[in-house]
DNA sequence: ATGCCTTGTCGCACAAGA
Protein backbone atom coordinates (compact mmCIF):
# COMPACT_ATOMS: atom_id res chain seq x y z
CA UNK A 1 0.00 0.00 0.00
CA UNK A 2 1.21 3.21 -0.83
CA UNK A 3 0.68 6.19 1.63
CA UNK A 4 1.50 10.09 0.26
CA UNK A 5 1.05 13.44 2.05
CA UNK A 6 1.41 16.58 -0.24
CA UNK A 7 0.81 20.16 1.12
CA UNK A 8 -1.26 21.27 -1.97
CA UNK A 9 -1.41 25.01 -1.06
CA UNK A 10 -5.08 25.53 -2.14
CA UNK A 11 -7.34 22.97 -3.77
CA UNK A 12 -8.75 25.01 -5.81
CA UNK A 13 -5.62 26.87 -7.40
CA UNK A 14 -3.69 23.06 -7.39
CA UNK A 15 -6.90 20.67 -8.51
CA UNK A 16 -4.97 20.16 -12.11
CA UNK A 17 -1.51 19.34 -10.49
CA UNK A 18 -3.29 17.40 -7.63
CA UNK A 19 -5.37 15.34 -10.60
CA UNK A 20 -2.14 15.02 -12.97
CA UNK A 21 -0.16 13.71 -9.83
CA UNK A 22 -2.21 11.43 -8.78
CA UNK A 23 -3.12 9.64 -12.05
CA UNK A 24 0.99 8.83 -12.02
CA UNK A 25 1.73 8.41 -8.62
CA UNK A 26 -1.31 6.36 -7.91
CA UNK A 27 -0.78 6.37 -4.24
CA UNK A 28 -3.67 4.57 -2.37
CA UNK A 29 -4.19 7.08 0.39
CA UNK A 30 -3.34 10.93 -0.47
CA UNK A 31 -3.02 12.92 2.59
CA UNK A 32 -3.46 16.64 1.75
CA UNK A 33 -2.78 19.84 3.94
CA UNK A 34 -3.56 23.12 3.31
CA UNK A 35 -6.67 23.18 1.32
CA UNK A 36 -7.62 26.13 1.89
CA UNK A 37 -11.12 25.54 1.15
CA UNK A 38 -14.61 24.65 3.31
CA UNK A 39 -15.85 20.96 3.18
CA UNK A 40 -18.71 21.96 0.90
CA UNK A 41 -16.28 23.87 -1.47
CA UNK A 42 -14.09 20.55 -1.97
CA UNK A 43 -13.97 19.71 -5.23
CA UNK A 44 -14.60 15.97 -4.22
CA UNK A 45 -16.31 15.07 -7.76
CA UNK A 46 -12.73 15.04 -9.69
CA UNK A 47 -11.31 12.79 -7.06
CA UNK A 48 -13.91 10.56 -6.82
CA UNK A 49 -13.80 10.25 -10.84
CA UNK A 50 -9.99 8.96 -10.15
CA UNK A 51 -11.35 6.42 -7.98
CA UNK A 52 -10.68 7.88 -4.64
CA UNK A 53 -13.35 8.29 -1.65
CA UNK A 54 -12.78 11.85 0.15
CA UNK A 55 -12.79 12.84 3.71
CA UNK A 56 -12.28 16.25 4.39
CA UNK A 57 -12.00 18.75 7.13
CA UNK A 58 -12.01 22.01 5.84
CA UNK A 59 -11.81 25.90 7.19
CA UNK A 60 -12.73 28.69 5.12
CA UNK A 61 -9.31 31.10 3.94
CA UNK A 62 -6.92 29.13 5.44
CA UNK A 63 -5.45 25.67 6.78
CA UNK A 64 -7.96 22.39 6.29
CA UNK A 65 -6.59 18.85 5.74
CA UNK A 66 -8.09 16.11 3.89
CA UNK A 67 -7.72 12.54 3.01
CA UNK A 68 -8.18 10.12 -0.20
CA UNK A 69 -8.43 6.42 0.08
CA UNK A 70 -8.99 3.69 -2.76
CA UNK A 71 -10.33 1.43 -0.55
CA UNK A 72 -12.79 4.18 1.53
CA UNK A 73 -12.34 4.33 5.26
CA UNK A 74 -13.60 2.44 7.96
CA UNK A 75 -13.82 5.17 10.11
CA UNK A 76 -12.66 8.60 10.40
CA UNK A 77 -11.81 11.31 13.30
CA UNK A 78 -11.81 15.03 12.64
CA UNK A 79 -9.60 17.26 14.92
CA UNK A 80 -6.38 17.20 16.72
CA UNK A 81 -7.87 16.06 20.84
CA UNK A 82 -6.54 18.19 23.56
CA UNK A 83 -8.13 21.34 23.05
CA UNK A 84 -11.75 21.94 22.40
CA UNK A 85 -11.38 25.93 21.99
CA UNK A 86 -8.88 25.31 19.11
CA UNK A 87 -10.67 26.10 15.81
CA UNK A 88 -8.14 25.78 13.40
CA UNK A 89 -8.85 22.18 10.86
CA UNK A 90 -5.48 20.97 11.15
CA UNK A 91 -5.66 17.20 11.74
CA UNK A 92 -7.71 14.13 10.14
CA UNK A 93 -7.27 10.75 10.58
CA UNK A 94 -8.88 7.51 9.28
CA UNK A 95 -8.67 3.83 9.75
CA UNK A 96 -8.12 2.43 6.12
CA UNK A 97 -8.17 -1.14 5.07
CA UNK A 98 -5.07 -2.70 4.40
CA UNK A 99 -5.09 -6.19 2.71
CA UNK A 100 -4.03 -7.75 6.30
CA UNK A 101 -6.02 -5.35 8.33
CA UNK A 102 -6.69 -2.32 9.16
CA UNK A 103 -3.98 0.85 9.26
CA UNK A 104 -5.00 3.97 10.75
CA UNK A 105 -3.61 7.03 8.64
CA UNK A 106 -3.26 10.96 9.70
CA UNK A 107 -3.01 14.24 7.95
CA UNK A 108 -1.50 16.86 9.69
CA UNK A 109 -0.89 20.64 9.32
CA UNK A 110 1.46 21.64 12.13
CA UNK A 111 1.48 25.28 12.67
CA UNK A 112 4.29 27.35 11.33
CA UNK A 113 4.68 29.42 14.49
CA UNK A 114 6.19 32.34 13.39
CA UNK A 115 7.27 34.66 14.35
CA UNK A 116 9.14 33.02 17.41
CA UNK A 117 8.05 35.10 20.70
CA UNK A 118 5.10 35.40 19.72
CA UNK A 119 0.94 33.43 20.62
CA UNK A 120 1.89 31.95 17.25
CA UNK A 121 5.06 30.34 18.08
CA UNK A 122 3.13 29.35 21.69
CA UNK A 123 0.29 27.59 19.22
CA UNK A 124 2.63 25.64 17.67
CA UNK A 125 4.00 24.19 20.87
CA UNK A 126 0.76 23.74 21.99
CA UNK A 127 -0.38 21.67 19.26
CA UNK A 128 3.37 19.39 19.33
CA UNK A 129 2.06 18.69 22.74
CA UNK A 130 -1.28 17.82 22.11
CA UNK A 131 0.20 15.64 19.06
CA UNK A 132 2.83 13.86 21.38
CA UNK A 133 -0.38 12.78 23.78
CA UNK A 134 -2.37 11.63 20.64
CA UNK A 135 0.36 9.75 19.21
CA UNK A 136 1.09 8.04 22.72
CA UNK A 137 -2.47 6.97 22.78
CA UNK A 138 -2.26 5.78 19.19
CA UNK A 139 0.44 3.96 19.93
CA UNK A 140 -0.47 1.81 22.47
CA UNK A 141 -3.27 0.18 20.15
CA UNK A 142 0.18 -1.73 18.71
CA UNK A 143 -1.33 -0.95 15.14
CA UNK A 144 -0.11 -0.08 11.59
CA UNK A 145 0.19 4.00 12.06
CA UNK A 146 0.79 6.93 9.87
CA UNK A 147 1.41 9.89 11.16
CA UNK A 148 1.85 12.20 7.54
CA UNK A 149 1.98 15.77 6.73
CA UNK A 150 3.90 19.08 7.03
CA UNK A 151 5.24 19.35 10.21
CA UNK A 152 7.02 22.78 9.97
CA UNK A 153 10.30 21.13 11.68
CA UNK A 154 13.16 20.63 10.52
CA UNK A 155 14.32 18.09 12.73
CA UNK A 156 18.26 18.68 11.96
CA UNK A 157 20.89 20.45 9.68
CA UNK A 158 20.97 18.10 7.00
CA UNK A 159 18.06 18.49 6.44
CA UNK A 160 18.38 21.98 5.67
CA UNK A 161 20.36 23.80 2.23
CA UNK A 162 21.02 26.59 4.30
CA UNK A 163 20.70 26.14 7.62
CA UNK A 164 22.53 29.11 9.07
CA UNK A 165 19.46 30.68 7.11
CA UNK A 166 16.60 29.07 8.98
CA UNK A 167 18.32 30.25 12.75
CA UNK A 168 15.81 32.24 14.65
CA UNK A 169 12.88 30.40 12.81
CA UNK A 170 10.01 28.69 14.33
CA UNK A 171 10.72 26.10 11.56
CA UNK A 172 14.33 24.92 13.57
CA UNK A 173 14.15 26.57 16.80
CA UNK A 174 15.23 24.11 19.61
CA UNK A 175 12.17 24.17 21.00
CA UNK A 176 10.64 22.45 17.93
CA UNK A 177 12.60 20.43 17.17
CA UNK A 178 13.07 19.35 20.76
CA UNK A 179 9.45 18.68 20.43
CA UNK A 180 9.95 16.75 17.44
CA UNK A 181 12.67 14.70 19.04
CA UNK A 182 10.03 13.59 21.92
CA UNK A 183 7.51 12.82 19.74
CA UNK A 184 9.85 10.15 17.33
CA UNK A 185 11.21 8.64 20.89
CA UNK A 186 7.39 7.54 21.57
CA UNK A 187 8.83 4.96 19.15
CA UNK A 188 8.07 6.81 15.51
CA UNK A 189 10.52 5.91 12.59
CA UNK A 190 11.03 8.85 10.12
CA UNK A 191 10.38 6.91 6.78
CA UNK A 192 12.43 8.64 4.60
CA UNK A 193 15.13 9.52 7.13
CA UNK A 194 15.09 4.96 7.03
CA UNK A 195 15.57 4.93 4.15
CA UNK A 196 18.02 7.42 2.96
CA UNK A 197 20.78 8.78 5.35
CA UNK A 198 22.20 11.70 2.82
CA UNK A 199 21.35 14.79 2.28
CA UNK A 200 19.84 16.84 -0.83
CA UNK A 201 16.11 15.70 0.36
CA UNK A 202 13.95 18.55 0.79
CA UNK A 203 10.19 18.78 0.36
CA UNK A 204 9.99 23.09 0.44
CA UNK A 205 11.14 25.59 -1.96
CA UNK A 206 9.86 28.61 -1.10
CA UNK A 207 8.04 30.62 -4.07
CA UNK A 208 10.78 33.54 -3.81
CA UNK A 209 14.17 34.29 -4.51
CA UNK A 210 14.53 31.64 -6.51
CA UNK A 211 14.69 28.64 -3.79
CA UNK A 212 13.98 25.68 -6.14
CA UNK A 213 16.37 27.15 -9.16
CA UNK A 214 19.23 26.91 -6.23
CA UNK A 215 17.87 24.20 -4.66
CA UNK A 216 17.51 26.14 -1.79
CA UNK A 217 14.83 23.67 0.45
CA UNK A 218 14.52 22.03 3.51
CA UNK A 219 12.95 18.71 4.94
CA UNK A 220 9.33 19.77 6.71
CA UNK A 221 6.88 16.93 4.62
CA UNK A 222 7.28 13.71 6.64
CA UNK A 223 5.80 10.34 7.37
CA UNK A 224 6.08 8.81 10.95
CA UNK A 225 5.65 5.18 11.03
CA UNK A 226 5.02 3.27 13.99
CA UNK A 227 6.88 -0.31 14.85
CA UNK A 228 4.29 -2.11 13.14
CA UNK A 229 4.13 0.30 10.23
CA UNK A 230 8.24 0.34 9.87
CA UNK A 231 8.20 -3.18 9.96
CA UNK A 232 6.41 -3.18 6.64
CA UNK A 233 8.28 -0.58 5.21
CA UNK A 234 9.22 -1.29 1.64
CA UNK A 235 10.09 1.82 0.12
CA UNK A 236 9.63 5.76 0.51
CA UNK A 237 10.67 8.81 -1.77
CA UNK A 238 10.33 12.52 -2.63
CA UNK A 239 8.37 13.37 -5.67
CA UNK A 240 10.63 16.40 -6.33
CA UNK A 241 9.95 16.57 -10.14
CA UNK A 242 6.44 17.77 -9.13
CA UNK A 243 7.97 21.27 -8.31
CA UNK A 244 9.33 22.01 -11.35
CA UNK A 245 5.46 21.05 -12.70
CA UNK A 246 2.78 23.89 -14.07
CA UNK A 247 1.51 25.87 -10.91
CA UNK A 248 2.97 24.17 -8.53
CA UNK A 249 2.83 24.39 -4.65
CA UNK A 250 5.66 25.49 -3.00
CA UNK A 251 5.91 21.70 -1.26
CA UNK A 252 5.94 18.76 -3.02
CA UNK A 253 4.53 14.86 -2.15
CA UNK A 254 6.19 12.61 -0.31
CA UNK A 255 5.91 8.77 0.47
CA UNK A 256 5.75 5.40 1.42
CA UNK A 257 5.15 1.54 0.48
CA UNK A 258 3.87 -0.76 3.02
CA UNK A 259 3.73 -4.19 2.34
CA UNK A 260 0.35 -4.48 3.40
C1' DA B 1 17.88 44.80 6.21
C1' DT B 2 13.91 43.94 3.48
C1' DG B 3 11.36 41.84 -0.03
C1' DC B 4 11.58 38.62 -3.14
C1' DC B 5 5.97 34.82 -4.55
C1' DT B 6 1.38 32.68 -4.02
C1' DT B 7 -3.33 32.00 -2.29
C1' DG B 8 -7.69 33.43 -0.66
C1' DT B 9 -10.54 37.04 0.84
C1' DC B 10 -17.90 39.70 1.19
C1' DG B 11 -10.44 42.17 -2.74
C1' DC B 12 -9.96 47.09 -4.81
C1' DA B 13 -4.77 45.79 -0.22
C1' DC B 14 -3.88 42.61 3.13
C1' DA B 15 -2.96 38.42 6.05
C1' DA B 16 -0.59 34.15 6.17
C1' DG B 17 2.58 31.24 4.67
C1' DA B 18 7.78 29.31 5.69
Amino acid sequence: MKIATWNINGVKARLEAALSWLGSARPDVACLQEIKSVDEGFPRGAFEDLGYQVATHGQKGFNGVALLSRTGFDEVRRGLPGNDADEQARYIEADVAGARGLITVASIYLPNGNPIGTDKFAYKLAWMERLEAHARRLLALEMPLVLAGDYNVIPEPIDARRPAAWTGDALFQPESRTAWRRLVALGLTDAIRACYPGDDLYTFWDYQAGAWQKNDGIRIDHLLLSPQAADRLVAAGIDREVRGGEKPSDHVPVWVELDT
